[in-house]
DNA sequence: CTGAAAGCGCTTACAG
DNA sequence: CTGAAAGCGCTTACAG
């Protein structure tokens, strides 16, 4: 079943069909109507890879994430890349294209076996060989997370210092005057997240109290947090996401109640209905990302372009565990 | 960058070029090892698009669910599908294949301009026709979910109801004599899990008590749950997954301790460590579905094949929730 | 052991 | 308004 069969079929050439298939050209109507009708009777349905490499355009997009354990995709970061890739995937079918979900590396050469219009890159690491290697190719690439040195078309980032000062002035507004942090010491952006809570607590002259764990390591989240509460604060922030449930047992552990004896605040997608949550909006940042690569797919050769960036906002969600009653 | 320059630039022909980065042909090793080397210099990347015409392999397979809501992904399962794509994408990088998710519908045919060598569709609609089209296509479909009277190679499935009367058995044990039954009615598997939840209820001789909630609308889960609790149980299941927080919330609003005068499990990943999770193990039916799907079509045509069928089995992780003092 | 040629199934200038 | 022909970049019989 290929268009010469429906060209037969139809008493037409293999142009007429494939320009009355796709809306090209200056066909009567009538001819184009009697393609159709001839196409679909006989179920004919255009080979894609005979498109792709006649166009070099596959319609399909890649996604990958520099993984820093061997982990497929970080512990710590799991809700939060779920919902981009989800998000992304969303927005690249509105937009007419497939999403292809790649490993930084793997024993197969996966790379080289799918065509892509552009890839999002999510944590490239600084100067990404990956990202040299697709742009060497011409495929387009745009970042997830701030960039670096790394040469791409766009990227999408929070403001994560900011994000993290909203999170401590809020609990500082509660009334909490020893805010203790808990931070994944390998999940992503901890160090801005860490630097940024340091800061805050230097300006304004209170002292910095946290205890970090390796999140590939089982139980040391919950050691962490018991760790923490020994310390005495009046209020916790958990800078990664899934640390809720960890601190709330904690402090179960020790009969503080939330939010009476302790204000408790994490970052992450606000699983539990009554923590109070600091949302990175991943869904905003997959479909930013997105959407600016397809629109460097598709404005290709239009000038020079400075590298398109969006900065996703967060959302603080207030609930039960930071509202002193 | 084509062929054609490599085999210039090596002072052979395509044909030579091709034998030696396939590693098919007869050649001696010298030649094969120049022609790599030059390969290597120029950089040079063999085109996705034309092999996969040539060969009629994409190295590309497609996974899809029929959304029952219009929602992206169905609520009551986020975690669960997210998993199944997470393992299900790894296990195809695994075995050389890239994974592509793809919408039941969409406003452009993505499906058509995407080459598959076979699809995986999450919970079928009876004789779905998107299968069957599919089918028609040449390309072999795995289900996820039994396939009631659609056609497919294959499927993977839980055994739902035994996992439903293993959590009961549970909380039995336990020492619960009045169990509740928290479920979205229009969650997945709801049919199979009330049905099951409703025969141990006979077959014990205890009451059936069960609170149903719409999963789209906010806030009705929270209800249900409060609904459920009023009604006296000593312990309750929860059908899907994340309804732990709500059913806890519920619970310190009655000031009911948990485990002390409320036992609880839930279905889910386990996201918080104390309460008892049944997990549906996502992870192992993408896993199995991408082998049964890759193992059709490597072995395409040997032979008249009987549906391969692997029954996924569940894992209760017991904690503290259900754990009686 | 190596190469010339056919052909996978389309789209797109171009000729009529 | 329509069609014959070229060609996207490979792989694979097949001939030498």
């Amino acid at each position: 079943m290929g268009i010469r069969d429906v060209a037969a079929a139809a008493g037409v050439s293999i142009t007429t069909v494939s320009d009355a298939l796709n809306g090209k050209g200056r066909l009567p109507d009538t001819t184009r109507v009697h393609v159709r009708e001839v196409a679909d009777r006989l179920g004919y349905r255009p080979s894609a890879a005979a498109r792709t490499l006649r166009t070099g355009r596959s319609g399909l997009l890649g996604l990958t994430t520099t993984m820093r354990s061997t982990e497929p995709f970080a512990l710590t970061e799991f809700a939060w890349f779920a919902e981009l890739v989800r998000s992304a995937t969303a927005t690249a079918l509105d937009l007419g294209y497939a999403l292809v979900v790649l490993p930084a590396s793997s024993p197969h050469d996966v790379w080289g076996n799918v065509a892509l219009d552009g890839t999002i890159v999510v944590d490239p690491a600084d100067d990404d060989p990956l990202v040299h290697e697709l742009l060497r190719r011409g495929v387009p690439v745009v970042s997830g997370g701030h960039p670096g040195s790394t040469p791409v078309y766009g990227w999408v980032d929070n403001d994560h210092v900011a994000a993290v000062r909203s999170v401590l002035d809020h609990l500082a507004d509660a009334g909490a005057e020893r805010i203790g942090l808990l931070a994944a010491a390998d999940g992503p952006g901890a160090d801005k997240g860490v630097a940024g809570y340091r800061a805050w607590c230097a300006d304004r002259g209170v002292p910095a109290i946290t205890e970090e764990y390796e999140a590939r390591t089982p139980g040391a989240g919950r050691a962490a947090a018991a760790r923490l509460l020994d310390r005495g604060p009046d209020a916790v922030f958990g800078l990664h996401e899934g640390c809720a449930p960890e601190l709330l047992d904690a402090a179960r552990e020790r009969a503080l109640r939330v939010p009476d004896d302790l204000l408790l605040a994490c970052c992450g997608e606000g699983a539990d209905p009554s923590v109070t949550s600091l949302s990175l909006q991943p869904a905003l940042a997959g479909a930013w990302a997105v959407e600016l690569l397809v629109g460097v797919i598709e404005d290709a050769g239009a000038g020079p372009l400075l590298p398109a960036q969006r900065t996703v906002p967060t959302r603080l969600s207030v609930r039960d565990s930071s509202t002193r009653r």
